[in-house]
DNA sequence: CCGGTTACAGTAACCGGTTACATCGATGAG
DNA sequence: CTCATCGATGTAACCGGTTACTGTAACCGG
């Protein structure tokens, strides 16, 4: 039915090698032959069979993708990051997203041998540890915000650096009751940023009262029931700071509902700056993040691994995130970035992604 | 190095064929001689070797997915959509997106021989002709939101059926003037979306005057420029229909900021009911699309022309969408909605899916 | 006790490439 | 002229599974 190799070299009256060696530009073959072989090949329109590559290769030039249930602009970005770079250095990629269940993401896992060269993991649910047992020995890996394990690469985001940066900015603004919208517990950005909240308030001087800190889920639905429970204080926080966009776009809503002002009344601000943060009422201040850049930076982490054999030593790295500074926060600035002629701007430009969405 | 089906064999004191027959649970294997199997395997860890499978079965369980370059929801979740029928049935995904570049994507279609069992290919750039002769004969394919192509299974979403159903809503509100933003010329769905207003607009007995459509990129930018640019027609309309939310939330914003009260003055819609456009000031009204069911038929579609060999015909799908009212196309029970509980509730109810960001 | 099933397990060919090694003609030095 | 060398190409083993075919007890009815 398909065409194979040995069909090519019938046709063009040569050898298996000679084909497979022109294919691969190895060895010696004369210009003539190769004419040969590719008008031959072109003919019959025959391209190799990756499977059986592989197998005698042992190397499948596609890397394994293990995300878990994770909705929206995340995982999109994360993909593309980790897409581009790979296809750039010719490579595939094999992604299994939306996982909730264990069991069902060690599965994949162990599903991933003899197809793919590499793994990145991202599994809040997961231990480094457990992965151990799951991988063909070998397999390289690089976890993606997962707690660092020894003996895998990782990466992360500086989600504590970031929180930091955030307060810092709220406390310069004359805010003292800043009061933290956090993430699901368990999930490592989230208690990070928390941690981020919790340093840069002690540094502050301040000491969070009772109630300032509401749970959240990372949906913006969480973010309207934690704004509305933010107005029942008493004395009610000034500054809201949410771990992440979602939320914070929730709680806006909550406020705007009740009739509260932001940011006159209350800051709102946020953590992750999604593409929205900019177009929300008011403008969303926000730490940026280049999800992009992080999967693109573990996918040229995972490729250095795969590339550099054995001789290739385990690290986790950390990226850097900005912060962004638009309406919401209030201070100086807010009165004058409302009247910029396309929409609030940061204060620190960040160079925009190109939002050319397709759909 | 990685362990194979012949030291299970070794080590069980059995033959490879009997390992082979275990593990597929095909053939006659006496329960004592499987559990014997079972427990040489999972000692040794041993997982067979997907592309030595794959070589013989002439199957991989694997899918292709091949997705131009688009940001945010859209993509995350027509992903999401394959991926969960995909591995509900067996199978891997490979994707491969962010092809701006048509030579780009016919290259790795071609990659794809003997890594997929069949791929859904979504490409706004390549006419379904060309893909005939980059994809080896008998691989299934199934075309997604692209112009249907004879000879091909096909999905899309009624994204004329849409549009009409929003033009007559805010006709039915009492809007003659209403003005449309449209996508990116080229694109199928915002040519679609465009034909669907204009036939409704007929339909209505109205004849759109010059201006009363501006060409966007279904960027949030661009609704931006557009919003400004509708503000200087003269009449002015009192409705604008964007041909997406991105845009449409563009254009709330430059609404705002130019002091127009939405819906007050004029009113303002989108397409696509991104889970943002509830929280947007007024919440958006929006045609939903369940582009997590659109990528989950892709897939059944797919799978069933994998599974059906050559008896299977092809044919082309249409995927419904739903309109969905909130505050800002104003009417009758804008006022009312801005009062419920949490954040406006759409007049017909979509069961909203699990917003659970674990981000 | 015998030919015929039946249940279970082993042997080896095969899938479609890759590549170490063999082959062979041409070339050049001695 | 001969032999070593080299460049170009062919031969066949091999990668790790699957499976058709084969072999062999055990068991059956007659």
């Amino acid at each position: 039915m398909s065409v194979t190799i040995r069909q090519v070299a019938r046709a063009s009256g040569l050898s298996v090698a000679t084909i497979s060696r022109v294919l691969n530009g190895k060895g010696q073959v004369r210009e003539a032959t190769r004419r040969k072989v590719m008008t031959a090949a072109a003919a019959l329109r025959w391209s190799p069979h990756g499977a059986a590559r592989s197998l005698t290769t042992n190397e499948t030039k596609t890397v394994g993708v293990v995300l878990p249930d994770i909705h929206g602009e995340f995982f999109s970005e994360v993909i593309r990051g980790i897409d581009v770079t790979a296809r750039r250095n010719g490579f595939h990629v094999l992604v299994s997203s939306s996982h909730s269940d264990r069991a069902e993401t060690e599965n994949v896992l162990r599903a991933m041998r003899g197809r793919v060269d590499g793994v990145v993991v991202m599994s809040p649910t997961i231990p480094a540890r457990a992965l151990k047992d799951n991988l063909p020995d070998g397999l390289p890996v690089v976890l993606l915000n997962c707690v660092a394990g020894k003996g895998f690469d990782s990466i992360s985001i500086d989600n504590c650096g970031g929180a930091v940066a955030m307060v810092r900015h709220l406390s310069a603004l004359g805010h003292r009751q800043i009061a933290f919208l956090a993430g699901p517990a368990g999930n490592h950005d989230a208690t990070e940023r928390r941690r981020g909240w919790r340093r840069a308030m002690r540094t502050a001087g301040v000491v969070p009262s009772e109630g300032w800190e509401i749970p959240g889920d990372f949906g913006e639905e969480s973010g309207f029931r934690a704004g509305k429970q933010f107005l029942k204080l008493s004395p009610r926080p000034t500054a809201i700071f949410a771990a992440n966009d979602a939320m914070a776009i929730g709680c806006l809503a909550a406020l705007q509902e009740a009739g509260v002002s932001v940011p006159r009344e209350i800051a709102v601000t946020g953590f992750d700056d999604i593409p929205f943060a900019r177009y929300t009422a008011p403008p969303l201040t926000s730490i940026h993040v280049s999800i992009g850049d992080l999967g693109a930076r573990a996918m040229e982490r995972l490729l250095a691994a795969i590339g550099g054999g054995t001789g290739h030593t385990h690290q986790h790295e950390t990226l850097p995130t900005t912060l962004v500074v638009r309406a919401s926060c209030g201070g100086r600035r807010s009165s004058a970035d409302v009247r910029r002629p396309r929409g609030p701007q940061p204060e620190q430009f960040i160079p925009e992604p190109k939002h050319q969405r397709q759909r």
